[in-house]
DNA sequence: CAACACACATACGCTTCGTATGTCAATTCA
DNA sequence: TGAATTGACATACGAAGCGTATGTGTGTTG
C-alpha cells in the first residue's frame, strides 16, 4: 500500500499537528507553546498550520472541538450506565469534574479555551457536555422530579461548580481526600432542585 | 505644597501602572495589551514597571489583588444589609453574579486571572469573595440551617456556579432576562444546602 | 558638600507571530 | 502521454513585544 490519497494526506496532517499541539498546550498552555517547535515535533512546519489552521487561534480551536467531542462522548457513555435520569445527571457532574482533573481538559479546554476563544456556549462544537447535561435537566422536569426552572441556566452553573470543584482538586495536595468532599457538595446543591427531597 | 517623599512618588506611580493597566487589561485582554502602550498612558516607560512589578505577571498580579480586594470589600456590604445569614449568603451570591457582569472583572479576575497566574485559592490575596462565603457557610453550619458538609467545598462550588452564570449572562443578547433566570437557578442549587426545606 | 542609592528612562537582543513568496508533487486535460 | 495548473507545504521576511543591561538625574546620607 502506502499510495495515499492527497485528502488523506491533508487529514493526516491536521490529526499530527492538533496531536502536537494538543500536547504543546497542555503542558505548557497556549501563550507559552512555540508554534515553531509545535510543527516541528509533528515533522512539519509553521507553513502547514497556517494552511490548515489559518492562525493559531484557529489551531485550538481545532484542538478544543477534539477535546470536547471526547468528553461528550464519555460522559454521554457513564450517564447512560446510570438507574435513572437523576442519578444519571449526578454521574455526569462527578464525571465532569473527574474529567477535569486531566491537565489536558482543565489547561486548554477550561482556562485557556475561553480566555481566548471566549465563552464556551458561543463555541462552533457547542461545548457538548453543557448540551448533553441541559436535555437530561429537560427531561428531568418534564417527569416531575426536578422543579421548572430554566434548564440552560442549570446546566450552566452545574457546570461552573463542577469546574471549580475541580480546579480546587486539582491543586490540592490530597486531591482524594478534597475529591470526596467536591462530590458531596456537589450531590447536596443538585438536591436543591429536586421537587421533593430524597 | 507638591514636595512629595520618594516614598508617596513610588506609591503614586504604582497606583497610575496599576489604574492603566486595569484599563487596557480589561479592554484587550492580558494577551494583547502592550507594556509599551500601558506605560505611556500613564505617563511613564516600561522602565518604571520592571522596577516595580518585575515583569508582566507581576503587574497582572497587583491589579488582580486591588480587583479581588474591591471586590469582597463590596459583597462583604451587601451580606452585612440582609436580615439573616442565609438571606446574606444568597445576596452575596447573587452580587457576585452581578459583578462579575462588569468587564474589568470578567476579564481580568475570572478569564486571565486563572489562565495566567493559576488557581485563584493560590493568590497573595486568597480570593476575598471564596474566603468570605466560606466563612457564612460555616456560621450557618453552626446554627443547624445548613446540613453539615464541607464548607470550603461549598464556596467553591457556589462561586463556580456564580461565574459561569455571569459568563452566560454577559454573553447573552438579553442580560436582564437572562439574568433573573440564572439567580433563580442559583438559588434552587443553594436551597440543597439547607438542613430543612423551606 | 561630596558620595552614594534609587527610581526611572533608554537601548539592545531575542523570540514569536503572521504574511509573502517559492517549490515540488499530484491532478487535469488536450 | 505530456504540458499546464492547482494546491499543500516550506522558506524568507518584516513587525512587534518582552525582558535585561546600561545610562541618568534627583533625593538622601554622612
Amino acid at each position: 500500500m502506502a499510495a495515499k490519497k492527497r485528502s488523506e494526506m491533508m487529514e493526516e496532517t491536521r490529526a499530527k499537528l492538533i496531536a502536537s499541539a494538543r500536547k504543546a498546550f497542555a503542558e505548557q498552555g497556549f501563550a507559552a507553546a512555540s508554534m515553531d517547535d509545535l510543527t516541528a515535533e509533528a515533522g512539519l512546519t509553521r507553513g502547514a498550520l497556517y494552511h490548515n489552521f489559518g492562525d493559531k487561534r484557529g489551531l485550538l480551536q481545532a484542538v478544543v472541538d477534539q477535546l470536547d467531542t471526547e468528553m461528550a462522548q464519555r460522559a454521554h457513555a457513564i450517564g447512560v450506565r446510570a438507574g435513572s435520569d437523576w442519578d444519571g445527571l449526578l454521574a455526569e457532574g462527578v464525571a465532569y469534574i473527574e474529567m477535569a482533573l486531566e491537565p489536558e481538559v482543565q489547561r486548554i479546554v477550561l482556562l485557556d479555551g475561553p480566555a481566548v476563544l471566549g465563552d464556551p456556549s458561543q463555541w462552533p462544537s457547542q461545548n457538548g457536555c453543557l448540551q448533553m447535561t441541559r436535555q437530561t435537566v429537560e427531561r428531568l422536569i418534564a417527569q416531575g422530579v426536578v422543579r421548572p426552572i430554566d434548564p440552560e441556566a442549570v446546566a450552566r452553573l452545574l457546570n461552573g461548580a463542577a469546574l471549580n470543584a475541580a480546579l480546587w482538586v486539582a491543586a490540592s495536595p490530597d486531591p482524594q481526600d478534597v475529591l470526596a468532599k467536591a462530590v458531596e457538595a456537589f450531590r447536596a446543591l443538585a438536591e436543591g432542585l429536586l421537587a421533593r427531597r430524597p
